[in-house]
DNA sequence: CGACGGATTGATCGTGCTCAAATCATGTGG
DNA sequence: CCACATGATTTGAGCACGATCAATCCGTCG
C-alpha cells in the first residue's frame, strides 16, 4: 500500500548542522537535519487513512502540504478528534510499538516519512535525537492538557474562539485562514455537534468579530474580543 | 520550603540492575534502579500544594503514600484535573522548563524526589534513562488521549463508570476501593459537576453494581456490568 | 445547469447544571 | 462520652445550554 503512490525517491539526508538551530519537528526531516536518517515522501487522497488505531507504527511523518486529523472512536461511531496536524507538523510518533488513534487526511496531504526503527536507532546513540523525541511528545502532551480543559471546562463560544484562534496562529497568510476541515471536524475536535460549531460561527461574523469569504475561507477582524471569549 | 519537612537523608542509590525488569516508574526510584541517581522523601500535608502551574520544573517525583491532583485552572475558578497520582505513580515530569499544571496533596502524601537536573544529565549519557524519561511522557499522553475522548464524547454515566474502573485498577485492595478524593474533585476530573457524579453513583448502588462503606469506601459488584456502562 | 455535499438556520428536546435543602460523617472541645 | 460544628454527600426542583431533528440555502464540481 505504500509503494501505491511512492513520489519521490528515497533520500539520505547527510548535511551537518548545529541541532540548537533547528526546532524538535526539524531535526528529522529538514535537510539541515541529522546524519543518515533516510527520508521519503508520500501522498494520501482526501479522506485516506494513513495509520489506523492499535496498528503497529512503522513510520513518522511529518506533513508537507495538505491536513491530517487524528482521532479516537466510540463503538458507536462517536469521534474525537485529539489534533490537526498542518504543514510542519510531526505525527505518528510513539513510544509503544502501536498507534494509539487513528490518522486520516483532510484533503490531499503529502507527507515525509522516516521508519520508526531508524530513528530509535539514532537514539540510541544519539543523545540530540533522543532528546527530540521525548521533546515532541511532551509537546504533544502540552496540546493535549490544554485540550482537556477546553472539553471538561469551556462553554460552546469559548471552545470555538480557543479554535479559531489556534488555526489562525497556526495557518494563517495574510489575515486569512483557509480551514481544510469541515464544520463536523470542527464539532468532534472541540466536542460538540456541527450545528453548534456553524452558530457559534454565524453570531462570531454578526458580531463584526470575523468575516467570511466562502464557509471555510475566515478573516479574524478583532483578534483581542476573541481572546476575551477564549475564557 | 522544601527542607521543612524532608523526612530521610538524601540516598545515592548504586545497586546495578537489568533495565529490562524494571517499569519505566521504576527506573530512576526504585532500590534497583540506575548508578548515582540521588533520591530524598518529602511530606506534603492535605490540601498542600507540591507546584504550581507555570513554576520552574526542578524536580521529579514518585508518590510513596497518599494521593496528588494535577490541574489547570480558568481565570474564573473553573477547574480541569488532568490526572490523579497514587502510590508508585512519578509524576511532575517535564521536557521545558516549567510546570503546565498544579501538583497539590488531596491527602497527607509523602513522595520521593530527584533533581530534574540530575535525570537530565544521567539522560544524557545513558540511552536506557533517556528512553525512560520518553516513555513515561508518552504513558501521560496516553492517559490524555483517553480522557479528550472521555471529556468530549462520553456522557455522565460512561464517565463516572470508566472512573470507577480506573480506580478499581489502580487502587482497589481485596476488591475495595478507598477513595481519596472528594466528589468535587472526581467532577473537576470528569468534567462533571459534584451532584452529577453523586447521582450516578447513587445509581449504581441502586442497581447493585456497586456498594458503599461510607462514602468513599466503595466495592464494585459487578465489572462486567460497569464496562458495558462505560461505552 | 443540475446534483450533491456542506453549511446555515429554526424548533423542540433532554441531559446535566444550578440552586436549595436535608442528611451524613468526622473531628473537636467541654 | 456526648454535643456540637463543620464539611462532605445526597437528594430534590427547575432551568439552560447544547443536542437533535428538520428544512432550506449555498457552493462546487460534474
Amino acid at each position: 500500500m505504500l509503494n501505491q503512490s511512492l513520489r519521490t525517491q528515497a533520500t539520505t539526508l547527510k548535511a551537518p548542522v548545529d541541532p540548537s538551530t533547528c526546532s524538535p519537528a526539524e531535526h528529522f526531516f529538514s535537510t539541515s537535519g541529522h546524519a543518515g536518517l533516510i527520508v521519503s515522501e508520500f501522498s494520501y487522497k482526501k479522506e485516506e487513512e494513513i495509520y489506523g488505531e492499535d496498528e503497529p507504527s512503522e513510520y513518522v511523518y511529518q506533513v508537507v502540504s495538505g491536513a491530517v486529523r487524528s482521532y479516537k472512536l466510540l463503538s458507536d461511531g462517536r469521534r474525537q478528534i485529539g489534533a490537526f496536524y498542518l504543514p510542519g507538523d510531526v505525527f505518528g510518533l510513539e513510544s509503544g510499538p502501536a498507534h494509539r488513534l487513528t490518522a486520516e487526511a483532510i484533503v490531499d496531504t503529502t507527507v515525509r516519512l522516516i521508519k520508526r526503527k531508524t530513528l530509535e536507532q539514532a537514539a540510541a546513540t544519539d543523545v540530540v535525537i533522543a532528546r527530540s523525541l521525548w521533546s515532541m511528545t511532551a509537546g504533544e502532551l502540552r496540546h493535549a492538557e490544554d485540550h482537556m480543559l477546553l472539553l471538561g471546562r469551556k462553554n460552546a463560544m469559548e471552545r470555538v474562539a480557543n479554535f479559531l484562534l489556534e488555526m489562525d496562529r497556526r495557518l494563517a497568510v495574510a489575515g486569512m485562514m483557509a480551514l481544510p476541515m469541515c464544520r463536523r471536524d470542527i464539532g468532534d475536535y472541540l466536542g460538540l455537534t456541527l450545528e453548534t460549531v456553524s452558530r457559534a460561527l454565524s453570531q462570531l461574523q454578526s458580531q463584526g468579530i470575523l468575516g467570511f469569504s466562502g464557509a471555510r475561507q475566515i478573516e479574524l477582524r478583532n483578534r483581542a474580543r476573541l481572546r476575551n471569549l477564549d475564557a
